[in-house]
DNA sequence: CCTGATGGTGAGCAAGCGCTTAGGGAGCGG
DNA sequence: CCGCTCCCTAAGCGCTTGCTCACCATCAGG
């Protein structure tokens, strides 16, 4: 419950996927994608792990790059929403920052499966569908730009470069889904504890 | 001069490696990894690169595999030899942390295809190949966490949970191998100092 | 001049890839 | 009962993959 509640990440990740064979074609996909990457995957094996021959596959996505833009479009938005939710939240900048990291980096770490398909394999997406995936991930750099703005300007922050330390913080936050392992000794929530003190240390707040 | 003396890496990145045919192929294999991926490169398109035919690459190497491994063992290897270097040198704590996160990063910044390869296609390597790799990234992590802990004990940093803040430091600096890019605003030697800067404000160095 | 080592080529094999196509069975309105 | 729609499968097409094999050019030593 902890997790659920405190992240704000919850309500079934696919749920707004139908119909039922084209969302167990999904999870199967998610499951493979972040195991072996996106080229490393076959159609067959996405199609065996979903209980499908590999002819079902194209009734519900029109080539194996649409699964992969399906998946970022789904984790893209909700990584989005989440910063968001954070940043036109309520308390001080340090307070909004805090709460941003601490929900950013829950997600990445509970659904580290998903996170490494949309983080890490951008580049296996198709011209047209990277240029709208970036201009997402354009709008969760602003989000949080925002946020460690606020706090200069209140006097909240020390922060010498806004732009440097903005990419940097998204940076670390983005890469707990490379290293995140479930056998580990932290919980997802424990992570994002962390890393929300790691951050306010780097924007210089004043504690 | 200042990029090469400063961070201390130099002494040209393969020069280790001969035949010349080899080291050809190697560096074609690098670029060739770094922009698309292992599992997306052909073994037609390394040759290609290097001036070849497809079967000469077969002359010098057993499988594309090894090809990997033997650009994953160099990297490795230079990594470690980067972050011991600052560990073993003089100064404080703090002093010799900046010092390893700024030739890490700039190291990852300057070959930052070769980094990208080193960090990113790790899971590509064959089980025996691997479990060689992840020990000498295990002695990377204990050469910084040794810093942090020096720190720690000499009073100079403030570091609540130092294994997870040793963690957080080197995906920091590792994940720059995924977004830095050669058009952008930033020299490897900016972000370098930029990185030191925000991990000595991690660790809670007093200033 | 011959010989062997070295490092290369052109052609191609077996396997596996993404994707297509012809057809089958379950459910349902009429 | 028919006939239509919706999902699904078996089979397989055309192509690319990692890798092999028979053969050749260059050159140093005897």
């Amino acid at each position: 419950m902890g997790a659920a509640e405190e992240t704000g990440v919850e309500e079934q990740p696919w749920g707004q996927v139908s119909p039922d064979a084209a969302r167990r074609l999904l999870i199967a996909a998610v499951e493979a994608f972040a195991e072996r990457g996106y080229h490393a995957t076959t159609t067959r094996d996405i199609a065996g792990r979903a209980g499908m021959s590999p002819a079902a596959l194209y009734i519900h996505y029109k080539t194996k790059e649409e699964l992969l833009h399906r998946i970022s479009r789904i984790g893209h938005d909700k990584a989005l929403t989440i910063l968001r939710t954070a940043a036109d939240g309520e308390g001080t900048a340090a307070d909004r920052l805090a709460a941003a990291v601490r929900s950013f980096v829950g997600w990445h770490a509970a659904h580290h499966t998903t996170a490494r398909v949309v983080q890490y394999e951008l580049d296996a997406l198709g011209e047209e569908h990277r240029t709208e995936i970036v201009a997402l991930r354009r709008e969760s750099d602003a989000a949080v730009r925002g946020i460690i703005n606020d706090g200069v300007r209140a006097g909240e922050f020390d922060v010498p470069d806004v732009p440097g330390t903005t990419l940097a913080v998204l940076s670390l936050c983005i890469d707990v889904a490379r290293w995140f392992n479930v056998a580990g000794r932290r919980t997802p929530d424990e992570v994002g504890a962390l890393y929300a003190d790691l951050v306010l240390r780097m924007v210089g707040a004043r504690t």
